[in-house]
DNA sequence: TCATAAAACGAACAATGGTTCATTTTTTCT
DNA sequence: AGAAAAAATGAACCATTGTTCGTTTTATGA
């Protein structure tokens, strides 16, 4: 699979984050039409993450706010409560639509080498597909209320034990060389973030993801699979 | 070398860190006596990391930092003149303090080997020595004024460049596989940042530097060094 | 076309938070 | 000890910003 192809597949994604959220929150959101909704939350969202990476959420004014979508404060405020509302339920609604795609990828894959290969370009492929909300996410997940912050970190935690178990898997299948999993879950998992926190490095360095996940591939199995000449 | 033999070596790094920092800002700094001056400087930045670190720079509001450090708003104000100036002061002084030793670390060494293990170990260690410091600055960023800014990327791009150029001298001198050396320092320096970036995760799993550092320095051999048997 | 509902609007309110400065407390030096 | 300098104090000021709500504009449907 290329992130070509990756993307076809999930085209559809943006729209589905806003419509969920819509159908989820119709007790707050005084809005009766899905179509406006939906269009408006898109925009919101848009917005949201693209001043919020600029600037940081707690620096981001409603009126900034209000500028970048077009709409007028009051109409921002039928859409949420408040800005801390609009923050839990944007980091919500992407987060778990992130678990879901990421946990579904290995479903059905039972070789720990075509796992650990299969999650590495999952992982990679969302984050160049939801950018934004990736960046978003790291960054400001210690201002985050703290339920929002508390399932940020879980997930991010079953990230690295989805990879720390391919790891272990594939040591006791005896394909990996023994080293401690744990380490090197953490260590993998860096190396995915730093796709989505130095995009513009690599963006000047003209790296595309393919290239990139190519290159991770080698350096990881250099170290893990055993029997591998140089 | 250990981190014990480390910390000894730049024992005095914090205090150092005010000291100059008041040498540098006497016209600003309406305060007569140094030793005062550098107490409370040191005072400020300490109680400074520590809630921009929990809470974002930001939102840390100027009550926050008088009752964490215990001095009144009034005497903080004799320190700098806005809360962006202490911003630009402290991640200044920080800043170049990092860069200073890190270039001097790999001064006196020619062998791309060992070259790459001393700058690995040296950046290890001043992250673990400096870490709130070092969290600070990623995290903050691209809320630093543009000035502040530029330095801090270019800081990361000098880091980056360093790490790149041993890669390529040892490719030259044949010690290490032919791969993208941009692309490789790019990813050694993600694994370096995941050192100051996830300090509670490695906490949790009883990792220290040292044994991060050799697991590191193993990892990236197994894909860099020629030659090496699995 | 017109009446009614839906949506958008943006000025006004109240709370927050950076900054100042007249005053008090502490230190220094003779 | 006492005067003068240095340092610390914190209440008050004012710009900023989250939020509301009475009004206006737009869409719907008979």
């Amino acid at each position: 699979m290329t992130f070509a192809e990756f993307q076809k597949k999930y085209y559809l994604s943006r729209q589905d984050i806003s419509r969920k959220t819509y159908l989820e929150n119709r007790k707050t959101i005084h809005i009766k039409k899905e179509a406006t909704a939906v269009k408006n939350l898109d925009i919101i969202y848009g917005a949201t993450l693209k001043i919020a990476n600029k600037k940081g959420f707690q620096s981001m004014t409603m009126r900034d706010l209000s500028c970048e979508t077009g709409m007028s404060m009051g109409s921002l405020y039928t859409y949420f409560t408040s800005k801390e509302e609009l923050l839990t339920t944007l980091q919500e609604q992407h987060c778990s639509f992130f678990a879901h795609i990421l946990e579904e990828c290995v479903a059905d894959e039972s070789d720990p080498v075509a796992k650990l290969r299969i999650v590495i370009l999952t992982h990679l492929y969302l984050s160049e597909a939801m950018q934004p909300w990736f960046y978003f996410s790291f960054m400001e997940a210690k201002n985050l209320p703290r339920t929002e912050k508390e399932k940020a970190v879980a997930s991010d935690l079953a990230t690295e034990k989805m990879i720390g178990d391919i790891l272990v898997q594939g040591q006791q299948e005896g394909v990996f060389r023994l080293h401690d999993p744990q380490l090197g879950a953490g260590i993998i998992l860096a190396m995915l973030q730093d796709w989505y926190l130095k995009r513009s490095r690599h963006a000047r360095k003209d790296v595309s993801v393919d290239q990139y996940a190519a290159y991770l591939q080698k350096f990881i199995e250099a170290f893990y699979l055993k029997g591998v000449a140089s």
